[in-house]
DNA sequence: AAAAACCTCAACCGCGTGTCA
DNA sequence: GTGACACGCGGTTGAGGTTTT
């Protein structure tokens, strides 16, 4: 379907767009990230299908926004989930489910894409290892009392200024208390999981998303989001609370992102331990 | 060294929603 | 109110890279 609207009508667009006719699919060529580049610089962002056009690539509009979006945007992230975004996810996750856009409003510079992928790359892999449904409470609760208290303490043992983040031993006594402690487990995953619609937009209500014009924020954004994190999987996190309180972040002072990626494997190596052998135990 | 299996992630697709004439 | 179109979202695919056998 060849859209002709209005935005940016020039004669050369009406030109192109009457020649128009093969559409390029596939991977995105250099010169092809040129001219979207270029275009969208001067012009802006907006009306897809005029600035395939005008910009004289052989793309649908769809695919404009999505290469710019995922990939040509400024302040895009690339590269490894750091632990701190990764406990993000697992903890926005369960709040929302797979809203990913939702989510993603929160990662600075990460794509709904980008969580979107990591989401079934790894933490549905996990559920299958474990041979049990991503959206079971037993996984839940694995991940809540087990894998994000494991990510509190990696992220600690990170971070050479800890004065933001709470002492462990919260989390150390979470962990040994996970899901054979079936009642504990339910009150609270329930509180999270199974929050209505309209409870869901009164969250919204109550939370900033993260901008373009805080993105240079992250570390103290993640490290005040933590210190919310470390109260939540331990238990003292107080549920009835209508939704993250983080408008303070956008007004932190400027740091570096914290954290590294060295970890990351041998944290996946060890959460599978940590899983399995929960697993086990509880058969 | 080569083949197979597995993993990652960029990109596509279909659908729902918003906007405008 | 209705239809056409733009946009955004979530699900899915598959090419290419990596790891395992």
């Amino acid at each position: 379907m060849e859209v002709h609207m209005g935005g940016f009508s020039s004669s050369t667009c009406d030109q192109r767009s009457e020649e128009e006719v093969d559409v390029r699919k596939g991977p995105w060529t250099f010169e092809e990230d040129s001219l979207l580049m270029n275009y969208v610089t001067i012009h802006g962002e907006g009306r897809w299908n005029s600035v395939a056009r005008c910009a004289g690539l052989k793309r649908t509009g769809k695919s404009c926004r999505l290469r710019w979006l995922n990939y040509l945007r400024p302040n895009v992230r690339r590269g490894n989930i750091t632990l701190q975004e990764q406990l993000m996810i697992l903890e926005l996750h369960s709040r929302w489910g797979n809203r990913w856009s939702k989510i993603a409003q929160y990662l600075p510079g990460r794509t709904d894409n980008e969580i979107k992928n990591y989401w079934r790359t790894r933490v549905q892999k996990q559920a299958k290892q474990l041979k049990c449904d991503v959206n079971s409470k037993q996984f839940r609760d694995a991940m809540r009392y087990v894998w994000m208290p494991r990510l509190l303490e990696r992220i600690r043992a990170t971070t050479t200024d800890s004065s933001t983040i709470q002492p462990t031993s919260n989390l150390t006594t979470t962990t040994e208390s996970t899901s054979t402690h079936e009642d504990k487990s339910t009150s609270q995953v329930h509180h999270s999981t199974e929050l209505s619609g309209s409870s869901w937009d009164s969250v919204d209500a109550h939370v900033s998303p993260a901008s373009d014009a805080n993105l240079d924020n992250s570390q103290n954004w993640s490290e005040l989001y933590l210190n919310n994190m470390s109260g939540c999987v331990s238990g003292s996190w107080d549920w009835s609370k209508p939704g993250l309180d983080i408008n303070g972040f956008e007004t932190q002072n400027n740091n570096e992102w914290i954290g590294s990626d060295e970890s990351f494997e041998s944290l996946w190596n060890d959460e599978n331990n940590w899983l399995w052998q929960q697993q086990q135990y509880d058969h």
